[in-house]
This record gives structure tokens, sequence and C-alpha cells, in this order.
DNA sequence: AATCTTCGTCGAAGCGGTTCGACGAAGCGG
DNA sequence: CCGCTTCGTCGAACCGCTTCGACGAAGATT
């Protein structure tokens, strides 16, 4: 494993200079680079990342924190994966996934306060999240996928419930649906305060409010079962029901089953929408769901790139962003049956 | 940030003492070693991970090179990541998980040559696979999740597909089945070489060969239409099939789609198996799969603790390991309806 | 022409640990 | 009682790179 030394051994020169080369933090004439990177070619030199980041106090690592659970990645986490990969990678950073889960706090502490970490994207963020204050006692740049409740000191990135909903609700209500079922995370995670549960059951209710239509919603557990037993609460309460609106990516199947099961067709008897939800997943369903599709690597890359704007500059300031899910109709959503299209409100 | 400077002056030692308690390289006398702990726990001291990495030229970083297509990660892939981020743990090592897809061979390169990690578990290899070559002449320990062609040289830790599908056929033959399909992964993915559709085909075709069955493979796009056409094609091969073997988490919803839309009625008129399919997954489905559940977390614990041998003893020598999914009977699959079991052969 | 910058390069001092050789103090057998 | 290990500790030399101050050679300024 060639060093710096051999590198400048070789092109006659100090080893300074081949740091400055590499680095290019000050000016070097073109004769003497081309030296250098003819030895460093010739030598297969590559620089050792420790002893960099010792020196330079900066690891060019980037950490993402996202949960692992038993349920596995959706497509929409991978694609925010892969999309905070490509940025990281775009500007000469290694991004290393950690699958911190709920429990090891400690690990993470000894992650950050290492100093192997130059910041942390944060995934899957709670409204109350010890994560965050971890992080920034340990003084970690941090950029958040999601919102806590305090938005006010921290940068993040999250999908734009309230809009996404929106678009969901005024894409059925175009249709002519005017009883419309909201199908929620499990009670136990609303109460968790999870966020985008609790964002999109109030921007749920305003908009059928601003619709002059009855918000009903109905928690689901996260299992195909929880569809079913959460679709059969939402015919107790709205027998007439004609759409429903689920953001529950596991429960959505039971949905589906049930309604199948019940001897309903989709989208003739039933319209449905699910949000946030990737086209692969999607087109699982026989018929494929319409859906809010998530900007998953365009969040990715926006947060990495706020994160190396608050590594360059501390006086950079927060990032504070939304993005909207992109209303992606396919062959669950239609006229109900049993009206005409109404024309509605948009 | 506390040094180990401050620690030393503190606790009225060298620096050498100090580092000693911390590694436990040299015998220290308890009283020493208490004052020294009692300075670190005072200036809350923890070591600087760069500065250790480039003395002892060891990271105690460990890789998990992981596939991140756009389908996501299933809840296999997920078990098989957490165990071995708690394996790792344990054993004072940080994992981290880097999504290298195909392309970036010049990244992962940049990755093991920079000394920024001490070993390598390589997730979804191929029969034959760049990225062992690129790691091998790094010089990076290795362990592979999958095998290659050559198996000879390497350590690795394998779902024992043999074992697995012949304890699905028998399990099918068992309730009576003689005309089973099976339903692999794309005709693409075979001509690539990818080792499990491989070992699967050849390991059904004896498996019903040695029940005296005649085996009738299709390839299926890994997509929710795939299945659909795959199991059309398998009607028209197999007209009397009343059981499907599947090995394709994404077109057996197809497949059951497809069924459903025939008015065929599962597990009644056809059974079916998943294999390789997580419980979760296996739920989604209504009814629930039938399944070959994949001893995921075991698996990233062992190959991680293969991993960690190779670092100790270069003299470790090879360990090559096969895991069988366990078969778990939920309501997919049933006796035939035309026949009485047999009670077949086991 | 003398002085002042700017440019390009060098040497050396760290960064925060690990590790090796050395060395005094005990503990030991003979 | 003496020489010989063993034990516990220290000092110093790195590990491979960054970065700062210095300095000679040009080019610019007056």
């Amino acid at each position: 494993m060639a060093t710096m030394h051999d590198v400048a051994r070789l092109a006659r020169v100090s080893v300074s200079t081949v740091s400055y080369v590499l680095t290019g933090t000050r000016p070097i004439s073109q004769a003497t680079r081309d030296k250098v990177l003819a030895a460093m070619a010739e030598l297969d030199y590559q620089p050792n990342a420790m002893a960099r980041g010792l020196a330079s106090r900066r690891s060019r690592i980037l950490g993402l924190l996202m949960p692992m659970d038993e349920r596995g990645l959706g497509a929409t986490e991978t694609a925010f994966v892969t999309g905070a990969a490509a940025a990281a990678s775009t500007a000469g950073y290694h991004l290393v996934l950690s699958p911190v889960g709920g429990g090891d706090l400690d690990d993470l502490r000894r992650l950050a306060t290492q100093r192997m970490l130059d910041g942390v994207v944060l995934m899957e963020v709670q409204l109350a999240d010890e994560r965050v204050t971890v992080l920034q006692e340990a003084g970690v740049p941090l950029v958040l996928i999601g919102r806590t409740g305090d938005t006010s000191a921290l940068s993040y990135v999250d999908i734009d419930f309230e809009q996404t909903v929106r678009e969901a609700v005024a894409h059925l209500v175009g249709l002519g649906h005017r009883r419309i079922v909201y199908v929620n995370h499990s009670a136990a995670t609303l109460a968790s305060g999870y966020g985008p549960a609790l964002r999109t059951r109030d921007a749920f209710v305003s908009a059928m409010t601003g619709h002059g239509l009855e918000p009903v919603m109905i928690a689901a557990e996260d299992s195909a079962a929880g569809g079913r037993a959460a679709l059969a609460a939402a015919f107790a309460q709205a027998p007439e029901l004609t759409a429903v609106l689920a953001m529950n990516e596991t429960a959505i199947f039971g949905i589906l089953g049930e309604l199948t099961g019940r001897g309903l067709s989709v989208p003739d008897d039933v319209s449905v929408v699910s949000m946030v939800t990737s086209p692969q997943v999607a087109e699982l369903a026989t018929p494929a769901l319409t859906a809010m599709t998530s900007p998953g690597s365009a969040l990715g890359r926006i947060a990495i790139e706020a994160l190396l704007r608050h590594l360059d500059g501390p006086a950079g300031g927060r990032h504070q962003q939304l993005l909207p899910c992109a209303l992606e109709i396919r062959g669950s959503t239609a006229a109900p049956r049993s009206r005409q299209p109404m024309g509605a409100d948009q």
C-alpha cells in the first residue's frame, strides 16, 4: 500500500505538495501537478481514509440513520436511500446506513461522539424524538426527514402531507365520491405521535370539511388483518362509502382482500387510493392502485445537499422544505357506480 | 472533546497506560485502572475512532454490501441486516451498510482500498461476481451470502436451496399433489447466472423426479403482471396442475390475482407455496401463504461471526455453511380437491 | 532599480491514538 | 542474599495525512 511519502519521493516533491494536489487547498503549477498525478497512477496510490480523517478532522462520511423493523423497507424508503447515496457520492462523501432501531441510543451516541460521522440524516423522525436530542448534544450536524413537533430550530425535508391529502381527496371528489373513508395507521401509532399519521388525519378532516363532506377516519393495524378489520369498521360507520383513502401499505392488501370477499368490485363499487406508495407496490395489486407517489429519491438528495451545506458554512441556517406526492391514476379509482361524476370543486 | 492526554493528566498516569486500560493489551493494576476509569468518566471521554483506526490499522468497521434496487428490501433481507448488525455490535464493531448497486464498482474499490473497512459481507452474490474479484484484489476479508460458481476458496453462508425445495415438494406431494409447477425468477435472471434461481431449478427437477413426477418450471418476470403471465403459461403447459411452488415474492401476488380471476380458489383448487418468504409477506395474501421461511437473522449473525474469525486469525480458514428454510404451513395449501391425500413417500 | 505582492513549494508540527523497548520494583528459587 | 523472571508503568516512535509558517523566484508597482 503506497503512502504519500512514496508518491512524493517518486515525483521528487514534498509530501505537502502531494497533499495540495489532492485537496486543491493551495495552487500548484501544472507541471508539478502532472508529475504528482503520474506518480500516483504508477503506484496505484489511494489515500488512507483514517489518516486523512484524523488530520483534517473530517471523515467525509455521512450517516443515514434508518429504521429497520421487521416489516422491511418499502420501495419508498429504498428510493430515498439511493437518492441520498447518489447525492453523497457526487459530493465525494460516503454514505453509511446505520440500522439503529429504537433501542440502541447508546450505539448512536457512540457513533456520533467518536467523530466518525461528519453529519447525519435522520429518517422516520417522531414528533418527539430522542435521537435528535442525542445528536444535538453531540454537536453533529443534522437534517431530518420528517419533522419533530417543534420545527423551529432544525433543518428538515418532509412530504407535504397536507397538500398530498388535499389532492387525493380532490381526485375522489372530482370523480363524484361523497362518502370517503380514510384508513390511517393504528391507534397506537397515532398515540405515539407519529407525525405523518397525525398530519394526514388533520389534513383529511380539513380537506373533507372544505368540500362540505363528513370526514370518517379509521385506524388500522399495520397488517392485512388490520386492513380487513378496518374495512369492516368503515362499513359499520359509513355504510354507503364509495371510496377508501389509505396510508398504510400493509393494510391496503387486507382492505382489497376484504372488499373482494364482500363481493365488491374495485373500482366499480369502491374506489381505492393509496398514499405515499411506490409504483412497485401499487402494481402488485389487482387492479393496480391509484396512488400518491412519494418523491423518494428527490427527498434523499435534497436532505444530503442540505446537510452538506451545513458542513461547509455553519452560518448556513436551517433548510426546511416540503415536497408533495404526485397523483398517479391507475385502475383502482373510477366514478362511483350510482351517481354521475360531479365535476366537483376544482 | 477530551483526549487521552487529558485523561492521562487527570489520572496522573502516562498516555500509554490509558491506552492499555482501554485495549487490555497489557496488564494494569486494579488501582491504576480505577483511577483511569474515573478520569474517563469525569471527562466524558470518548476515543477518537479515526486516531484509533490510524494507529491500530483497524477501523473496527465492517461493511455490509447490499443491493438496493427499486423494489426495496423485503422483510427477509431486513432480518438479515438486523441479525448482522446485532452480531457486529456485540463484538464491538460497527456495521455500515453500503448500498452499492451493480454499477459503482469504483466506489466499492475505493471503500475497500482506503482501509476504511476491516472486512466485508457481500449479499446477493452472483455465480460470477465482479465485486468478489475487486475485494479479493484489495485484500479485504470477505464473507459471502450466497455462493459464487466456484465455491472452493471463499467463506460463505447461504440458504440450503436443495433442502428447502425438497421439503416444499415433499409437503405438496404429501398432501396428494402430483402436478406441481415451479414458478421461478425471470428467464433473464436465470441467464444472468443468479444462483438461487439456478439451484432451485435443479433442486426442483431432482425432487420431482425423485417422486416419480414430471417437473414443470416457468420463468416469471418480477412483477404482478409477470406472475399472471406465468400462471397462464403454467396452465398451458400443465392443464391439470393442482399446486404452484413459487420463488418470486413479487410475482406471487399476480399469481394469486390470476387464480382468483379464473374463478379458482386457493387452496381448494390450487395450492400455493411461496419459497424464501418472510412471515410478514406471507400474511399479506388472502389466504395467508404457506411458505418456506428464510433463516434471515441467523444468516446475518453467522456471516458476521465468520468474518470476525477471519480478522483475528488469518489462519481461520474458510467457513461454509448452508441453512434450510423452515416450512410454515398457513392457509394456501391443502389436499387437492379431486383426490385423497396419498401419504406419499416420507 | 528598489520594494512589495503573489505564486509555488518545502519542512515541520501536529491530529489522537497504539505499541514497542526499557526499566524499577517485587517475587522467586537456590 | 543474589541473580532472574514477571508485573506494571513510562517515554517515544510511529500511523499517513493536513496545514501553517517560511521562503525564493517572478511579476507588479511606483
